[in-house]
DNA sequence: TTAGTTTGTACGACGTCCATACAAAACCAG
DNA sequence: CTGGTTTTGTATGGACGTCGTACAAACTAA
């Protein structure tokens, strides 16, 4: 099963074109909303009640839809609906590589969370190939699950703290992490065989779980900040996540808040990570960071000082805000966006961050006259890269159900 | 003709539908390259000769296509092919709005300018009105000139120099005209009889005409700065002009480029405009800007001392150069492009100016290891803006052909 | 029980592309 | 100059998918 995206590639049309893009139609429409039966589906999308009859055999076939039968409608008239579900047995698997833990879950197309394991190792102190491995093996035992429960794994993506290219699923540099030029994607793919992985940026995925199933639930447009020990920016833009033309885009950790400002390790100066990166917020509040201390640990120090109203802490996160809006305002101004996301570690300071953004925000945003632009904490909190990695997938069969044909895992007709 | 893009709204699709793919595949591949006959198309796309047969007919009765009958290749054994070429009488009009010149061009498909004019008028002394009325009877003399020569006009788009929203065609606000909420669109849509009238940003029509015609011919992704009195950005991703959420994404003139500097007329602090403005620049240069002065003469004045080595030009426009450099590292790391185009006033500047703003890209930009970001001067300079409000029409009709059949202006079978 | 309403399926019509065959127009070899 | 080869463009039947219509099924209301 290939993801590829071809975005603007004008290609030819056929009748399967017509086929395939009616199958996801249909299939989005009953994953979206309060579509449950053919007739209704019918009567929304405008296709027929044959055409959708079809479209609907085949997705069932294909284990991505099911027939409940109940239909409890009381006191309306005519033929009683045959209600549909969405999914049967097709699951994704989620992948997160993290500085201090290593995370795998398994997501099924409802988006219900079916398996999740967490586990906390120092990864900046271990070999990429140890850790891809001890990840590997984790992904393994979630495979095990996923086959004692009868499920089929339509996929796996793996969330990373660094640039990625999207397409080929290669970690280019992940400072925070010490890694550079890992094609992580191929490297999974080689120890998890027949199943395909993919690979993205930490907080790329963790702006497409807070549209799956977190704060941006619904939102066609909105920019995520997903703060750790680094600054990731998450761009929705027309219901899709937006990368840019390599793969890499929607860097907001790197935006020039002050170009007289403070070193980098990125090697530029005055960027918004120097300012709100979890060790300046700590440095700045008077919290020692040790070189190897876990990041939540830090951020839940940090919530404890602030209850207690600690003025340093209190200062700290203030002027933290007050520069996260700045960052944030270059990028509403130029992806012009309604609502802005606070994730990682910024969801649970939010309480002291958001006031802060949103008067900043009011203040740069072109825009902010004719459309406010609104700031909501993160409803995941540090779980949504892993969560986000298993909807990458999922939300790929919802698009293009027609794919998990293909797959030799998922049987095209089924024993059931 | 309506324009609306349906981006991600996945709708139902027909058979109809994949006709309409078709006849833009088969198009969009004659106006793009090399082929020029019905098999090399059949043979590059994919698509039968047949089919391809069958497409050109329809779009040669559309009047998008010519038959020239003539093939001019020797020594190459086989039947000669009938060499298609482009568009016959379809053409669209620009307009454009500036503070101190109104503009119209009328180009044809293939991008052949075949009519131009440009008043001089000081529009900011003017009432909106006043100004449109004006603009619509340049217009009318436009059309005039098309009728004469048996054109047929697709459609009309209008440049403006402020933040517009594209859907309406609505300028929400444009500080250095002086207006605000005026309905362009629908207002010269009323002047101008049975014609589409569209509008968009200056900036973004730049950006569209360089792609179109001028320095990013064939690029997919860049970002453009359209430097006049005030700032603007288009950018381009993915073969498309990228609007944002509400239109009007791409503000590149109101990044911060830092959050201590000078105030900005759009209520924040250390706008990049404020920096690199045609005004800042000059006033550095210590070059007098009356408030009613023309924006051209101010930048003419600017080259001539620049050439003769003026040593107050040449320090403001080193650091005009190096504040582009910050704004443009800040929607470079974001959109994730790999050239950027300066236009505007900033095009007969770019001698002086590219060197910095390339060095300050180098060292800001965070994906530059991998993949250097390459500085362009605009090859249309002024006149990007009415030549990419033609360009609109045209991409338009090249991407969605069968629009211009329910045109009632264009008879589906014309009697030629 | 009967009429009315809604749901889901069955079948023929239509549109579009594909595969194949065929005619047209050139070049090449002898 | 003539026949074979190559390429181009057209015509025709088949496959596929949706649409429109008709019809059976299942429920409510009177």
């Amino acid at each position: 099963m290939s993801f590829e995206r071809a975005h603007n590639a004008t290609s030819r049309a056929d009748q399967t074109t017509v086929r395939r893009a009616n199958l996801g139609v249909v299939l989005q429409h009953i994953a979206g909303g309060e579509s449950r039966s053919r007739a209704r589906v019918a009567a929304e999308t405008g296709l027929t009640r044959g055409t959708v009859s079809s479209l609907v055999g085949e997705l069932i076939e294909l284990d991505l839809l099911r027939e409940t039968g109940e239909d409890d409608r009381s006191g309306r008239v005519g033929r009683p609906a045959q209600t549909l579900e969405l999914g049967g047995r097709v699951v994704a698997i989620g992948l997160d590589v993290n500085v201090d833990y290593l995370a795998v879950c398994v997501e099924d197309l409802t988006g219900t969370v079916r398996y999740e394991r967490r586990v906390h190792t120092d990864n900046r102190r271990s070999s990429p190939n140890l850790v891809l491995n001890r990840l590997a093996r984790m992904a393994e035992k979630a495979l095990d699950a996923i086959e004692a429960e009868n499920l089929v794994p339509a996929g796996a993506a793996v969330a990373l703290p660094g640039l990625v290219e999207a397409q080929t699923g290669t970690l280019l540099r992940a400072p925070n992490l010490g890694w550079s030029e890992i094609p992580v994607a191929d490297e999974l793919a080689a120890r998890l065989p027949d199943l395909p992985v993919r690979a993205d940026n930490e907080a790329n995925l963790a702006a497409l779980a807070e549209h799956w199933q977190g704060a941006a639930r619904g939102l066609e447009n909105f920019v995520s900040v997903f703060g750790e020990v680094g600054v990731g920016g998450g761009i929705f833009i027309d219901g899709e996540l937006f990368r840019g033309a390599h793969g890499y885009g929607g860097e907001l950790g790197h935006i020039t808040v002050d170009p007289e400002g403070p070193p980098c390790k990125c090697g530029s100066t005055g960027c918004l990570e120097t300012y709100v990166g979890q060790e300046a917020i700590a440095r700045r509040a008077g919290i020692a960071v040790s070189a190897g201390g876990r990041t939540r640990s830090v951020t839940r120090e940090l919530v404890r000082r602030a209850e207690n109203g600690d003025p340093a802490v209190l200062r700290s996160l203030a002027e933290a805000g007050r520069y996260l809006g700045i960052g944030l305002a270059s990028a509403v101004n130029l992806f012009d966006v309604g609502v802005v996301v606070l994730g990682g570690c910024f969801g649970p300071l939010a309480p002291w961050l958001a006031d802060d953004v949103s008067t900043v925000l009011g203040e740069r945003v072109l825009s902010s006259a004719w459309s406010g632009c609104e700031v909501r904490a993160s409803e995941l909190g540090e779980g949504a890269p892993v969560r986000g990695a298993a909807a990458l997938t999922l939300i790929s069969v919802l698009a293009e159900p027609w794919l998990v044909a293909e797959r030799p895992g998922v049987p095209r007709e089924a024993v059931s």
